[in-house]
DNA sequence: TCCGACAAGGTAGAAGTGAT
DNA sequence: ATCACTTCTACCTTGTCGGA
């Protein structure tokens, strides 16, 4: 043996002692080194299993019931809020004074151009998984609906597996209620994953003919340009002003799930009840706020004027579209500048107004929107007749192309197009003016 | 008469984004 | 991994007009 070891083990002996000091109070007479060991061991364990809070059951976590039905029982839950309550700045009352057309502007889908949010069911799942197919099922369903003067979340839970039958029976029987459906981002993943579940268990699935009004999409529509991101939760702090506190992440909601169904032990479950329940809530505010934007023109921001715009042009309301980008334009919207000018231009052409297309198009120019000088030199070409000044604008983009260079996205391909035209306006010029007065305005096609 | 250019619409592909 | 929907871009279609 050597001096190395000795004195290694005569370490070991030392670090033997301290830890009897700290966990026995003192360190031990016995002479056998496995006793000690195994003693050591024997009081860190039982000291852990007593100092670990034992599993907390959901009933002791979630107020709620057991439901028995003919396929079986599963867990039902309620909470509510008063209609009054603000979410964020959004009293939920709204609903009942909102404007049936507004979901329809929205969504331009003429299905839901009737649409009553006090009358619709808002809906949000937890799931197994973001796979979808037959492996991913959801284990707790949220429903949110108006009820009198309240705002009800109703969440369906199964407590394992074998729980889903009954669920699924319950909640056909709740969700036949309604007539119009409130998700976000449900049309490809809560609803398709519900279709699913119901069609394992060879049922009808109660939502395939109901319209579906989801959030997702306008709110992109109308927030995308200014905000980074529009996941629900980051509308949520963007735009109702509201941080979750303790919050659980959608991605750790799987594994609550397993854990909860290996172990029994609720406590992390409950945050997924109440991140279920926030979601629903705020997605109900969400939809009041969108339609709000819609009818009270709420947007001040000017990036949120021109999306406002774009939403209203995108469902026809012309004269409205007109004053938000004028509107946008007047509170500066920066890099959003040409594009709002080319929109307004595009209107005042389909609507005949040469003169203030053509006066649009000469500003979008100054803002840097290379296609307006296209736009300038097709309209005095053909509409003026004037090609000398249709050769100004051509001549314009090029020496602003050669000036910018590769910087402009699809630059050669600018280039290669106001090249053309501007060899055809110079052999126009060298034959001498035009004979005939500007064009009228053509006959548009009648839309398909 | 033929052809190029345009208006206004349609279609298709690519890339990005949400949900757990 | 899934895919409905978005925007952007390119290209196609139908009809009209004017110049060669």
């Amino acid at each position: 043996m050597s001096t190395g070891s000795l004195h290694d083990r005569l370490q070991r002996l030392r670090r033997l002692d301290q830890l009897e000091s700290s966990i026995l109070g003192q360190p031990s007479a016995e002479p056998s080194l496995k006793a000690r060991l195994e003693r050591l061991v024997e009081v860190a364990t039982h000291r852990e299993r007593r100092m670990a809070p034992a599993a907390l059951a959901l009933e002791e976590l979630v107020q709620g019931m057991r439901v028995e039905n003919e396929r079986g029982e599963f867990f039902l839950t309620e909470t509510d809020v008063h209609l009054e309550v603000r979410h964020g700045d959004v009293p939920l009352s709204r609903f009942r004074t909102l404007d049936p057309g507004t979901v329809g502007i929205l969504t331009a889908e003429p299905a839901l151009a009737r649409f009553d949010l006090s009358q619709a069911v808002f809906l949000d799942t937890e799931t197994t998984g973001l796979a979808g197919g037959a492996g991913t099922a959801a284990f707790l369903v949220g429903l949110g609906f108006v009820e009198g003067e309240r705002f009800r979340v109703r969440q369906y839970f199964m407590r394992d597996y074998h729980e889903e039958p009954a669920l699924l029976h319950a909640l056909a029987e709740d969700l036949g209620r309604f007539r119009q459906l409130v998700t976000f981002n449900g049309k490809m993943f809560d609803l398709p994953l519900l279709d699913a579940r119901y069609r394992l268990n060879r049922v009808r699935f109660p939502l395939a003919e109901v319209p579906h009004f989801d959030l997702l999409h306008p709110a992109r529509r109308l927030w995308r340009a200014r905000l980074e991101s529009c996941r629900l939760q980051a509308l949520e702090v963007e735009l109702l002003g509201l941080l979750r506190v303790g919050d659980l992440p959608g991605e750790q909601i799987p594994q609550v799930y397993f854990d909860y169904v290996r172990r029994r032990d609720a406590r992390a479950l409950a945050r997924v009840f109440e991140h279920n329940r926030q979601d629903i809530v705020s997605l109900a505010a969400l939809a009041v706020l969108a339609c709000q934007w819609v009818e009270e023109g709420r947007a001040e921001d000017p990036r949120d004027v021109y999306s406002l715009a774009r939403v209203l042009e995108r469902a026809r309301l012309y004269e409205r579209s007109d004053a938000e980008y004028r509107r946008a334009l007047a509170l500066d919207p920066g890099p959003l500048r040409g594009a709002a000018l080319m929109r307004l231009a595009a209107r005042a052409r389909r609507t005949g107004e040469h003169a203030i297309a053509a006066a649009l198009w000469e500003e979008a120019a100054e803002s840097g929107e290379l296609l307006a000088l296209r736009e300038l030199a097709v309209h005095h070409e053909h509409r003026r007749r004037e090609p000398g000044a249709a050769l100004e604008a051509v001549d314009r983009a090029l020496r602003w192309l050669e000036g910018a260079g590769s910087e402009v996205p699809r630059a050669r391909r600018f280039a290669t197009d106001f090249a053309k035209r501007r060899s055809r306006l110079i052999g126009k010029l060298q034959r001498g003016a035009p004979s005939t007065s500007p064009r009228r305005a053509g006959t548009p096609r009648a839309p398909a």
